[in-house]
DNA sequence: GATGAATGAGGATTCATTCAT
DNA sequence: CATGAATGAATCCTCATTCAT
């Protein structure tokens, strides 16, 4: 018929999705990823299961969704970062500032997130993607910086590996200390290991 | 109070838990954590279920055993270089070595293990103290190079935690990838960064 | 809000709880309490085991609603008797009555359910409340009976928990022995000698 | 292989089933019926579970053993009181005695092996035929009582199983209510009930 | 589109019992 | 006789998913 239903459906579809992500979040925070099952979703939003079946295509599709949901905006600031015009080192500190903040905000649910490496699966291609996508883009700001001489020559890919790495690090900690730091406790701290090194001075042939 | 001496019935439990640490081994290497059900263990081990029933209290205490199995020779060979005689920035590459070492030989393995995270439920605790353990063995680490005037005077706790989660983020990156290079690969690269810093060169005051 | 009305819903799930009272009975009445599994209700209801965890909670929840369900007419007509205006000895009898009608008509089934005395695990609790009511609803008797001058001043509590016995102890008596008597043929007795006592005659100071 | 090893099993036999009784004891008092699995009493014998079965035939053999062994020494002093001389009343007085002390001694194990009853299953003889000795006991008590004039001409089995009935109803009560009383609270209570009755006072024609 | 209902496929755990040594 | 080991048979419960209405 016209296009009006087509609207009408998107809207719905927009409000069912908005109200998932919300109960999924919470679920998430509250009792981590195992708790997040169909049937806890449906109940919380209010509709039935099948209903759910409607907007997702299963459980996995409604996880990764909310992962998709929950990153969204931090990916999008990286980018925003990674494009922008900034000595690669200010861009570093940026990038963790942002990872960091988010998480602080929202410990639980990003940590929840976090929880389920999954390696097998249907859903190990999202997670491998969203990893690689946010070293990418880590790696192209150590090769700028490389470039403009604003950081040493270091293998660019390993230099990625290892900034994501200490964030998720620092992250791990602070989850499992049950201790959350704000980004502005933490982030000058790792930006001097990172960015100085843990030698006591420099070698001269540094 | 049994005819068969002790060492029989030692015997045979070490068989069973070796058989059982195999098997498992293998089923979170295929297929993940999720997979590592009693039912696929004992029919992989070729005993009936109530059998496993025997050799471990419960599903849990498999995992936990399987964990415990895989990261305890890690765990001793960090211990001992912890307490061995060396420079502080070559005891975090001996450590460095060792963990890539033990991960190139069982990547899967160990991936399966690290994947999941378990923040709720019953074996959180044995995963937090594992973690624990090996930041407070690589900390006493730093403090003693920072003692010796061998490393920089950084946030100890913080120092440690970068550095196990560069480990940890080189893994998953190499998991995550499907590529697995080698300790000799990688090593000198994170050693270089996290020893020298990422910076083009010292800083006046550094 | 679904199209279909509440009322339908209602209507199955009453259909489906009185299929389940049904086939609990006749599991309790041919085999006892130890055999009203969820597996052979779901069976004999024709239903699979995982749909009866749509209408019942758990197998304690089922065990639950049929006792409920059991003992409920009963209950309710003893609260009326108990409200009623008619001298306590005439009370009593009426209670005697209806428990034992209410048993002659579903001897095994009312049986089975007092076979299992649950002093322990979650149910105790909802055994000790039945028995309570009862208790208390026969003491009201006994209590106004004794302020009236109907009854003899007895520990009041003592005089039901002795109704309450005798009524059971027939029960059991007649369970055991197979033999099912009316009320008519055991009332009269019963309440001869609770009502009279079994002392021959006055004694003086009686 | 002469008389010797037979005196010696027999030895042997009787410590087992004592420290079998012992043990099972225990268990009932503290967790209930459903809690005496052959596996519990082998270990806190200190034996394996198989040699269990060289002792009893299977479970429950064993829990017709204790429940056996718990009320031998009961029936035996019932036995006694039965066939003793003394007036009806103060024979049933005795018995109450007799059966409600050994309850207050050992209240959680007598309620552990009343509470299941068990109707149906190889062990319902056993509990049928300990019911009906009590019974008949009572029954000659109460016969003999009437013969003699001491007590009403009330129907004899009626009789025994109202005697019966307020007992194990009051110890019920004791046991649901977690309050116990010893026989000296509660006997003069109830032979005032059962032996005078509860009506006001005597009716005329009584 | 929404839903209540139904279900297949697991998955953990318990327990009485048997048997070779 | 004692036993460690092994096990079949239950039992409870969960969850993603489908389908008629």
């Amino acid at each position: 018929m016209g296009r009006y239903p087509e609207k009408r459906r998107q809207a719905l579809e927009a409000t069912m999705q908005q109200e998932v992500f919300r109960v999924a979040s919470e679920i998430l925070r509250a009792d981590g990823p195992d708790a997040l099952t169909m049937d806890r979703i449906a109940r919380e939003v209010g509709v039935s299961r099948a209903t759910l079946y409607n907007y997702f295509a299963d459980a996995d599709t409604v996880m990764s969704f909310v992962e998709a949901k929950t990153f969204e905006p931090v990916s999008a600031e990286v980018e925003r970062i990674v494009s922008g015009f900034a000595p690669a080192r200010d861009k570093l500190e940026a990038i963790a500032r942002v990872v960091l903040d988010s998480l602080y905000e929202d410990r639980a649910l990003v940590m929840a997130l976090f929880a389920k490496k999954e390696l097998h699966g249907p859903r190990a291609d999202q997670k491998r993607q969203n990893r690689k996508r946010f070293l990418d883009q880590t790696q192209a700001v150590v090769a700028a910086g490389i470039e403009e001489g604003d950081l040493r020559k270091v293998p660019r890919r390993l230099a990625a590996e290892i900034f994501l790495g200490a964030l998720t690090g620092m992250i791990d900690s602070m989850v499992y200390a049950g201790e959350f730091k704000t980004a502005d406790e933490v982030v000058p701290g790792l930006m001097d290991i990172l960015g100085s090194g843990l030698a006591a001075r420099c070698r001269p042939g540094g």
